[in-house]
DNA sequence: GTCAATTGTTTGTCCGGACAAACACCCGCC
DNA sequence: GGCGGGTGTTTGTCCGGACAAACAATTGAC
């Protein structure tokens, strides 16, 4: 009968406002979220059944368990049958993105640096011609850049995208990373299939990236999708191992 | 108001057995998705409204959504206002899973083989104790393992595990993966925290993977979670670069 | 004292309906 | 011919309810 709880509504500050044309489940997916961020809700923490909390929001049950769904999937929250949602007690973070180097760096505090080596437009290569969808030889754009993190070189990247996607001039390029620029021309990031290696770099890699022949490389082949399932861009990346490694988050789904 | 398919109920099979204890939404989604995956759904094919497939099947909207939600949420399907639901076109594999090095290997055709270096009790050095989430030097399983296939070292494992989770004996740990052995103690793995990276090889990590000194090698750390957050697991691995790199799928969450 | 059955709590699944929002398409106007 | 608005289709959101299944705790029997 006893309650661990007094009653969360009133502690967390939960409510949502049904004037607002967010909807109802996502004002409130939010509130847990940021109550879990800051801590209001620590692990372990019961968070009070389903019923009751619609109750007290006033709002139905279907409407209050999308919300803690959505939790739920992003690794937040654990349910139990005849137990009840508990808030998962690990220091997660974010449940993995599509990261985009760029924005890493900047997350980072690093200040982020991109220097243009080629943009033209070129015959597909066979692998590329593949990874896109296009047949080989045709015309794709190819931009190849060097990223730095204060002023130091931390990877060279090479990309091939379809043409008639997007406006690629030198100035953007250099101001951002390629990302952004595909979400600011109305492309919707969806997937990407990414292949992760390592090898000694050429003499070639080396110099660009001011290494040693010879020294371990971070690869990486990633060939990325929008929300249509057609591929819009294809990377072939080297990083500097001494300078980058990736770090995610990866989530088993059941 | 000509319809792209005639009747998709009938080409597809689809069917729901009410009899079962398997949930009907879960039913749906399975025959879904067996349908893309062999080609009977198109990419860029319809996929018929809610409303008329529920009709035909016998089903509540709610249950076909929540069945056609959850393949949107693999990256299978696209849905859209007012155009319908379609199958992605794009040759998706599965959205990335927490990959377990020896299931990687054998569903690869390579005959993975496990030797065990080391299997001891051991004080928790610093790193493994932060991961773990106990205190330094308190009591954990160590445990060290060559990684083969087709009898060639492919890498080196070096696991810390919390004490009192699993009977670790030598003989399971050559037979199969530590992931399996988990899960059949029945704990469910639930995320994981990776950082994969890549260096040089120093001499007693070369001469252990029959590679050079200074060859690249790939490394990889993880901590493992449970479905309650706690952790489980904390890996320090190192791969031959020239054997193995690490493939994977990420989906941007919305 | 220990084990098994019962009971209560909580989430899981499913239904049927209602209205809103976004998008594609067609038609009429200019 | 081009453009704008209207119309229809489809998914998005939300409600209220019902029963089943899993789990914990208590109760009862041995």
């Amino acid at each position: 009968m006893a309650k661990p709880l007094a009653d969360p509504t009133v502690d967390l500050g939960l409510s949502v406002d049904r004037s607002s044309p967010v909807p109802l489940y996502f004002q409130l997916s939010q509130q847990l979220e940021a109550a879990i961020e800051r801590g209001a809700l620590t692990p372990g923490s019961l968070l009070g059944n389903e019923i009751e909390l619609a109750g007290r929001l006033g709002l139905s049950r279907p409407t209050v368990r999308q919300a803690i769904q959505s939790l739920v999937d992003k690794g937040l929250l654990v349910r139990r049958r005849g137990v009840g949602t508990q808030v998962v007690h690990s220091q997660v973070k974010r449940p993995l993105e599509l990261s985009s180097l760029y924005d890493d760096l900047e997350a980072a505090g690093q200040r982020p640096e991109t220097r243009v080596v080629a943009n033209t437009l070129v015959p597909a290569p066979a692998e590329a011609a593949a990874a896109l969808g296009v047949a080989e030889g045709e015309e794709v754009h190819r931009v190849e850049r060097l990223r730095l993190a204060h002023g130091e070189p931390v990877a060279y990247l090479c990309n091939h995208l379809p043409t008639g996607l997007l406006a690629l001039d030198d100035e953007r390029l250099s101001a951002t990373g390629l990302y952004r620029l595909m979400r600011a021309a109305g492309i919707t990031l969806h997937s990407a299939r990414q292949s992760v290696g390592a090898r000694a770099a050429t003499a070639v890699e080396a110099e660009r990236l001011g290494e040693e022949a010879g020294a371990p490389l971070l690869t990486m082949q990633r060939t990325t999708y929008d929300d249509t399932g057609r591929p819009v861009e294809f990377g072939s990346h080297t990083y500097r191992a001494s300078r980058y490694s990736f770090e995610f988050q990866l989530l088993v789904r059941s």
